[in-house]
DNA sequence: GCCAACGTTGGC
DNA sequence: GCCAACGTTGGC
């Protein structure tokens, strides 16, 4: 049973074509316990993930990924070098988690938030909930088709 | 276990 | 840069 996600994540810091480039990479800096446990609990391999770009203009979905590896712990929580320094996570108690994603298709065009609130049959869908802050967030399936369908892409040749 | 103070997120 | 919403911290 796949699964449907949204991960959030600012251009500047890692953007969608590093991740083309890179090929794979770690979803490290999670510092939520929802979102964390989303990631521990839920999300599993060959799940799909929306990529978001946040905190630019307009925010967009730049493309849709795939968790490649489930939950592990997020190693920089213990590298004090690390922006992500957790004082409290230990190779015992990692506290935070991380998966791998991977690149499944980008949009030709990036779908704005403008453009998701503008479609009625989006209403409901967690990210456009006022308040909603999680970087890491289900998205149900009905949701999930409909962006398919709003990027031209088709959902059974994912 | 309450809650005030503070920090962060992220759209605008 | 503003600020609303929300999460975390820590004194009591």
């Amino acid at each position: 049973m796949v699964d449907y996600w949204l991960m959030k994540s600012e251009p500047h810091v890692y953007p969608w074509e590093q991740l083309v480039i890179d090929g794979s990479t770690h979803w490290d800096g999670v510092r939520n316990y929802q979102a964390r446990n989303f990631m521990r609990d839920s999300m599993k391999l060959g799940d799909f993930v929306l990529f978001y770009h946040s905190n630019c203009k307009p925010p967009h979905i730049a493309g849709i990924a795939k968790v490649c590896k489930e939950g592990y712990p997020d190693f920089t929580a213990q590298d004090p070098k690390s922006n992500y320094f957790d004082p409290k996570a230990t190779p015992e108690n990692p506290r935070w988690i991380m998966i791998d994603i991977k690149p499944v298709i980008p949009f030709s065009e990036p779908l704005s938030l403008p453009d998701l609130k503008q479609n009625i049959k989006l209403e409901g869908m967690p990210l456009l909930q006022k308040g909603q802050r999680l970087s890491v967030q289900p998205v149900p399936h009905n949701y999930f088709s409909e962006i398919c369908e709003m990027a031209g892409v088709t959902e059974a040749t994912l």
